[in-house]
DNA sequence: AGCACGCCGACT
DNA sequence: GTCGGCGTGCTC
């Protein structure tokens, strides 16, 4: 008899271990790990659904469960999984100390089966042959049959393959020498068939997208499949338009949230039969069941999207790593972005990717000419306004030459916060115990973390006086005053706020395109995306904003963020020119992405965090936990840092954080604490190890909190 | 004794 | 997650 280790699909912690089944009534082909089955379990009367991690013989059961053996009652090969799935789940396990469950779901389709047998013809007639699975957490190492397994022979090998490289083909455009160079390299670690990583560092405008496409079709002629990922689908309409011109429509499969369930799950069905070898998606599509992968793209590489905000806390770029570096798939990874995380850029510096540089842009447009205003000076000059003076100067200017302009303010609402005047009462989230933004649109008052609206008040609650102030500015407000200043032209606000249904923000954006809109005002989600040809200007209202976050990237982000923004400027044939707007014109983010110096900037960064010793010269843990009330919330937090303290040698204690209240203390009435630990180099394993025992302690004693942990948090909350 | 309710704990 | 077992405590 043939036994198979199985995977309850329970979102529980206390069944995230393997339980043993007999394999009973079927043929042992079609059991394997990444099998999709239904099993008896405990006393439930209905079918439990469980994923196979390994199969083993009669001789490897532990005479001790013996006679608790049930069968596997059937099989579900639509939705198998392949063993590569398997592996890549169980590594994510370890590594993001989540349940193995969570990390195979990542895997499944999401979507809905119409019925058992539609999809039928997805069945590819393929029998894996049974492999050794040899991280199962079982600590079973099974073999079964040896050989490389299907789709194998396609791959490496074709080297002496030297036809039309500089031609371009049907939609293709010719190469700058910068493409071609760094195209080259890739194009040798396809042939090579071995796993490799890069690093394509292009400034914006450099052409990446073409290199990203010629990539593809290098990986395609070899039969092998590629996946390429962007940090939302919906604002990168351009890049999934140049794909679709290049392979054509079919060929391609799109995965993104908008998809019912039911297209989902014909587009997982698409990609796992074979019949597209293409993907485009967000984030999760770095999941996409393909075979045989040979290359993954990550475009803008440094964006907060790929780093998950659910279990588990993945982060898109270690998955893709992890899938390619799998013995079934040996693929080429590539990272692009105009500004690189400092955690990648200092990777390439150590050669772990390999850095592919490309600083020209494609039509050689001149870089835009940036000014830096100092709005402590404007406030000490008399002009109160969120608008400076050249900022004004500017927009008149080119709003006169017929050019569009676009302003940044990577805030929405009307302003943050409201206060009484005469007792000083803000209004807060009674819920959050975060001040609440106001909206005039709307006119009332919303908490940003929960959502939670209110009227405004026309008195204050507290004292009942009058006279309440606004403070801070939003989107909302920038609006208000550019409609003033400038009453003879088109504006138009893009935020969280102003676009709710699905296909409004590309409109938007695309009528702005046209030149629709004359002024355009918005957050961060018009920094990405559309090219615009007629932008003459781009002002950034309040270039510190990023600034004021506490937490260590913040730098960074503010960077990254102005970089973008300006890069918006000057996209046709036309020189733009880029207003940053700061009451920190000396700090180091400003200086430098005004100077459009992406090294000098990655060099003072990269030596604050050495000096500090945050990533990328250590790793963060977060652990999270959350109760009703505030007390089984702190408590703990405290059990963990004492218990934690208590495992650790004396020397690793220090890296373990005092427990706090979270920065959001409160999010919809649950109380919130957290502990940060620090894991110098080498250490993050032992570290991850002993947060997992205390999970499993935390299960056997029925503890009323929850604890999260996310390793390398995107913020510190 | 008989029954409702809620917590416990095992699940292969 | 799920369900039966069982203890507690109430009622007849």
């Amino acid at each position: 008899m043939r036994y198979a280790d199985i995977v309850i699909d329970n979102r529980t912690d206390s069944t995230d271990r393997p339980y043993t089944y007999a394999l009973g009534e079927i043929p042992p082909e079609k059991i394997r790990p990444g099998s999709k089955v239904y099993v008896p379990f405990a006393k439930s009367r209905k079918l439990r659904e469980g994923y196979v991690l390994s199969v083993s013989g009669e001789d490897e059961i532990d005479p001790r469960i013996r006679s608790r053996i049930r069968s596997i009652d059937h099989v579900d090969e639509d939705v198998s999984l392949t063993e590569e799935s398997v592996r890549t789940s169980l590594w994510m396990r370890e590594r993001y100390v989540c349940r193995c469950i969570d990390a195979l779901r990542c895997f499944t389709p999401a979507g809905k089966k119409r019925t058992r047998s539609a999809s039928a013809e997805a069945q590819s007639g393929e029998t894996m042959e049974e492999r050794s699975l040899d991280i199962a957490f079982t600590g079973r190492v099974i073999s079964g049959g040896a050989g490389t397994g299907g789709g194998s022979g396609a791959r490496g090998g074709a080297g002496t393959r030297m036809d039309d490289p500089q031609v371009p083909g049907p939609g293709e455009k010719t190469l700058t020498e910068e493409q071609a160079a760094a195209l080259k390299e890739i194009r040798e670690a396809i042939d090579s068939g071995e796993h490799r990583r890069f690093l394509l560092y292009g400034v914006t405008g450099s052409g990446k997208t073409e290199v990203y496409i010629r990539s593809v079709k290098e990986t395609l002629k070899r039969g092998r499949t590629a996946i390429v990922l962007v940090p939302e689908i919906s604002l990168t309409p351009q890049i999934i338009q140049r794909f679709q011109e290049v392979f054509g429509e079919g060929s391609i499969a799109t995965v993104h949230s908008k998809l019912t369930e039911r297209k989902r799950y014909e587009q997982w069905q698409r990609i796992r039969s074979g019949e597209v070898k293409i993907v485009i998606g967000a984030r999760s599509a770095v999941f996409a069941p393909v075979s045989d992968l040979g290359l993954i793209i990550i475009d803008e590489e440094h964006e907060a999207t790929y780093k998950s905000d659910f279990t588990p806390k993945y982060d898109t770029a270690e998955v893709a790593f992890k899938r390619l570096a799998d013995r079934d798939n040996r693929g080429v990874l590539i990272l692009g972005s105009a500004t690189p995380s400092v955690a990648s850029f200092s990777r390439a510096k150590q050669g772990i990717y390999q850095l592919l540089t490309m600083r020209k842009r494609y039509n050689e447009v001149e870089l835009p000419q940036v000014t830096v205003v100092d709005m402590r000076q404007e406030l000490r000059e008399g002009n109160r306004s969120m608008i400076s003076r050249q900022l004004y100067e500017q927009m008149e200017r080119q709003l006169h030459a017929g050019r569009q302009v676009m302003l940044m303010q990577n805030r929405r609402g009307y302003s943050t916060f409201i206060s009484c005047r005469e007792c000083g009462h803000v209004a807060v989230c009674p819920e959050c115990g975060v001040s609440l933004t106001y909206h005039r649109s709307s006119g009332k008052l919303t908490c940003h973390y929960c959502g939670r609206q209110q009227d405004a008040p026309k008195v204050c609650p507290e004292c009942g006086s009058r006279f309440i102030r606004y403070f801070g500015s939003g989107t909302e407000k920038v609006e208000e005053t550019v409609r003033q200043l400038f009453p003879g032209y088109q504006t138009d606000r893009i935020d969280l706020d102003s676009v709710s249904r699905k296909g409004e923000l590309t409109r938007r954006l695309k009528a702005f395109g046209k030149g629709e809109t004359n002024i355009l005002i918005g957050t961060q989600m018009i920094a990405k995306g559309l090219d615009f040809r007629n932008v003459g200007l781009v002002g950034i209202v309040a270039a510190d904003l990023p600034l004021n976050i506490p937490d260590f990237r913040s730098p960074e982000r503010a960077f990254q963020l102005i970089t973008q923004a300006a890069g918006r400027a000057g996209r046709g044939d036309i020189k733009g020119s880029v207003v940053i707007q700061t009451y920190h014109p000396e700090h180091y983010a400003i200086t430098f992405s005004a100077a459009q110096d992406y090294d000098g900037f990655f060099e003072e960064e990269s030596e604050f965090r050495r000096l500090m010793n945050y990533p990328p010269f250590s790793d963060m843990i977060q652990v999270l936990f959350t109760a009703k009330d505030e007390e089984t919330a702190e408590a703990g937090a405290q059990s963990w840092y004492d218990r934690l303290r208590s495992m650790m040698l004396p020397e690793d204690r220090q890296n373990v954080f005092t427990p706090q209240q979270a920065y959001i203390s409160r999010i919809k009435g649950v109380y919130r604490y957290s502990m940060v630990l620090r894991c110098p180099g080498g250490k993050r394993k032992e570290y991850a190890q002993m947060l997992r025992r205390l999970k499993e302690e935390d299960v056997r004693d029925r503890r009323q909190y929850l604890a999260v942990v996310d390793i390398n948090p995107y913020s510190f909350a």
